[in-house]
DNA sequence: GAATTATTTTAATCTACATTAAAATTTTTG
DNA sequence: CAAAAATTTTAATGTAGATTAAAATAATTC
């Protein structure tokens, strides 16, 4: 929770411009979607998307920053309930995910980092690094407590993150599959690091 | 090997296309890269793209086209060899790896799909699925060569094709990490997956 | 080495969006 | 309910970057 700066309508309707754009950007490729499209997703025509965001750039940005602030969310109420490491590990997966099959999403893939302009693209890699060495020092903690065995934990992240990255791609929204994923994913992910 | 249909200097002029676009494509962002860019990075102008695929949707479609070659011929030569479910997986991953980290790359990161025109989209659609149903297939074997844990193999597969696709966005080069990579992410990825 | 073919270039279009401007409508407020 | 503020629309503009055409160069062939 705590994720809304403010709940005024503008920035309720602006939610849902991102996610609608998230829905489109995951559906249809991010050069495959036009503004048209995420405007008339909402009944909207596609110069009212200017009364919420600059621009199209700035419309992935928000995108990616909401992206990351699900995930940011997700790893702290995680790490809050404490416990081992593998347990804050696995109980930070499947918060997250969800949070991304559930009503924060649907979440942008972050395929398209690269092209926001520099002041944007560096603060949401910081925002992703951040995230990624959040969640090695989760790992760390967990080798230190004894709960997962000794690893390369820049790897061991960078392939569970990965999946993690990967999922609003082929996740749309099937309910049934959402349950399962909940499910299975944050102990496949995690099975193999039990010391 | 035995991937490429001819050798004429057509088609590895080609090949060199395609990669340099991959490179583009994974640093760069797709909607960042233009032709200009990826023909700039061979010391061609733009138009000279034109002699080699007939537009950008054709460029990115073989881009993918060639990602997916890459992936069933080492999902092949992993199960040519044969041993048990488990070792099939490991090994399949070591070779995907080896071949995105190595001599075949750059690999194009498979986020564009959506916007190719339908005939390819779906072409590219069902390779990428054909190979997430082969692997599942590999785990199958392993569930019932008790090599692996009985598990939800789609779920699993889900996961574990997740890491694998999320690797071009990440991996740009970095020879060191290359080398990491190959030794660790077999076994992270398969740690979980044993009897 | 002339003729043919392959490859690349320069210069010129063309077009799908993103974006802006101005006006209209809807909502809020006193 | 009139005036002000908020939201959306219609209509017009602008542009980067894809694409095409025609010409130039380089490589092959006979």
């Amino acid at each position: 929770m705590a994720r809304n700066p403010d709940e005024t309508r503008f920035s309720q309707q602006r939610d849902r411009v991102l996610k609608a754009a998230a829905h489109c950007f995951n559906r249809k490729g991010y050069s495959g979607t036009s503004l048209k499209d995420v405007a008339n997703m909402l009944g909207l025509t596609d110069p009212a998307l200017y009364y919420y965001v600059r621009n199209k750039e700035e419309l992935v940005y928000l995108c990616y920053v909401r992206a990351a602030d699900v995930g940011r969310d997700a790893m702290e109420r995680a790490v809050a309930e404490g416990g081992t490491g593998l347990e804050q590990a696995r109980r930070y997966l499947r918060f997250h995910i969800e949070s991304m099959v559930g009503d924060e999403g649907p979440i942008a893939i972050m395929s398209e980092i690269p092209s926001l302009k520099p002041e944007h693209r560096d603060e949401v890699l910081d925002l992703s690094r951040q995230h990624s060495k959040n969640f090695e020092a989760i790992l760390e903690g967990g080798i230190a407590d004894g709960s997962i065995a000794a690893c390369d934990v820049r790897m061991t992240g960078n392939a569970i993150m990965g999946s993690i990255n990967w999922i609003p791609k082929w996740f749309h929204g099937d309910a049934a599959q959402a349950a399962n994923m909940v499910s299975e994913f944050p102990t496949v992910l995690t099975r193999g690091l039990a010391a």
